[in-house]
DNA sequence: TAGAGCCTGGACAACGTTGTCAGATGCGGG
DNA sequence: CCCGCATCTGACAACGTTGTCCAGGCTCTA
């Protein structure tokens, strides 16, 4: 910038003013100006401007694993909504891990970025409290903050769930299995609530060989679906806790010839073209994502000034997998 | 820091040294400043760092959607080996609108991102010159940058698409359809360019109504699909240009009752579960994401300096779809 | 005990920008 | 001809950090 100013043959102040517009230059002062921007290829270091204003324009988003298809509309709504206020997005994946979503969030922080959104990993957040009070706009998603006032905004994970097990309830079904992530995921732990809910509602005794909690890699998954589906009260009807369970259930499904049912917690792609059609309690990843940051730009705005939880509805989308009739 | 400073009744530049974990400094010393850290509840200013430093242990992703299941994985991939050099990542979508791509690069060269990792929505990248000049380390991935000396990592598009539509070939086709997107975008015009040399030396001449190109949304697909298996010379098989595209000509043959052969670009998840099962050229997108990204900070050590290109191999995944025998 | 050398700690400038404020310039009116 | 006013411009400090350099106190040796 003293560049440019020295070849205009101008003050500092005026150059900074050229390039942010601000009124009060000659047109032809701001003429040499511009040209001797070109002819140097100036572009103004946000850093300092960072410094000076407190402001950085952009925002933190901190999630589970970015190549996760769940993550990738939410994450790219949240991306529409910061460009619509002009900022940026950073992000990071936490793979599931408290400690690494920690250290991002407060590397993060001390970037600076104007807020967060951070789907937790973790379930103790106090260490935000500090950045939160030095004016750090924070919004949850998809599961809530642990020991700290924040807005949160997630699915309606337990009536979905017990929505989709009643689905199945309603269709005849009573040995009904789960197979969902470790409940000390919020998630799904809401979701198990809702399969217990529903099973009680119809005044069925669940089994403990019904349920399989805590597995999530794929084979740890198959080995669960085979036990529940050939053990001595096989079920005749699976509830799979999210998108990644339920592929895998699909195909250790596709391996028997007894007609299982299935309902599965978050849409999945093609799920309409297999046969039968997967049944699901879809989410709207997206919707959450954008609803996330309108808060968080809200909270920047100083709109909006009290904590909330904002629960999404969640939506059964029947295509057949979820409406088979109990077999064996 | 000032405050930490008079809080721990020393200088300023003590205090930094703590922070930095820089030698010399009692470890009495060190004890009352991290004191002081923890009761203010400090954190660095990593703008003021950058400034000071020059450099902001940030790198920059610019690609065509979040959401889109092929980017999920490249963006992962790009982040983990940004974790690994402790840096973080920003990134933004073009929506395949060179405009926009330009406008989220020189947002990033802004904040002085280390690095930039673009895939490429428009074909000239002159713009990009100034930067790249001034520091910035720059690989395109996926398709190759216009106009500009700089490192390229793409797939063998040219060749996966000759492979897969001669697999076609192989199995007894003639009349094989291609849809593909706007040849503009460098990785269609490379697949229908593999399209033609397969057909090419086969000896096949292609008719005009076996094409469809640059249509993308949905609807369009359907129509150009459509079209191309009702027309007067129906083809008996159909090259996907992309994920997209698969889909969308698989929705349109699960309404045919002719069997008709499909290879589609990108793998597609439960592609195997369908009926058939959806035969398709992979590409590794992780592959890509990773070797960009180590790239790029080779070029940072300055371990690299002769941009070069680097193709990576797709592999042919049969799974039924591809292999079916021509009818009607 | 004096001088050399080492170790710790602090003062100060600099990074590139913007806000404040005052100076310069030009114009019209008294 | 001079004054007041409006408009444009520039000097300077400040943002929070780090690199440089020097001071002061210590230990060790001759």
């Amino acid at each position: 910038m003293k560049d440019v100013a020295a070849r205009a043959g101008v003050g500092l102040k005026t150059v900074s003013r050229v390039v942010n517009e601000e009124p009060g230059v000659t047109p032809e002062t701001e003429r040499r100006v511009q040209e001797a921007i070109e002819a140097l290829g100036f572009r103004r270091n946000d850093s300092a401007r960072v410094l000076r204003k407190g402001r950085t324009a952009s925002i933190g988003l901190v999630l589970e694993d970015l190549a996760d298809p769940f993550y990738g509309p939410l994450s790219r709504a949240v991306e529409e909504v910061a460009r619509a206020h002009g900022a940026l997005l950073i992000n990071g994946s936490s793979a599931e891990d408290p400690e690494r979503e920690q250290e991002l969030v407060l590397a993060l922080c001390a970037r600076r970025v104007d807020g967060l959104v951070v789907i937790p990993a973790g379930d103790d957040h106090r260490y935000l409290e500090p950045e939160v009070k030095a004016g750090v706009a924070t919004v949850f998603v998809d599961r809530p903050a642990g020991h700290i006032d924040a807005d949160v905004v997630v699915s309606d994970n337990f009536g979905g769930a017990r929505d989709g097990v009643a689905h199945l309830i309603a269709h005849g079904h009573r040995r009904i299995g789960f197979i969902g992530d470790m409940p000390r995921i919020h998630t799904a732990a809401e979701r198990l609530r809702g399969y217990r809910a529903a099973m009680e509602d119809a005044e069925i005794t669940v089994e403990d060989s019904w349920m399989s909690l805590g597995v999530t890699d794929p084979e740890r998954v198959r080995r669960a679906a085979e036990e529940m589906l050939t053990g001595p009260e096989p079920v005749t009807a699976v509830f799979a806790g999210n998108n990644r369970v339920t592929v895998t259930v699909i195909r250790v499904l596709a391996g028997h010839t007894r007609p299982v049912a299935l309902v599965g917690f978050d849409d999945i792609e093609l799920a309409d073209l297999l046969q039968p059609g997967v049944t699901v309690v879809a989410q709207d990843a997206a919707a959450l994502g954008r609803t996330a940051a309108e808060r968080l730009f809200r909270q920047l705005d100083g709109t909006l000034l009290t904590p909330e939880r904002i629960v999404l509805p969640t939506r059964l989308i029947t295509r057949g997998s979820g409406e088979l009739p109990p077999a064996g």
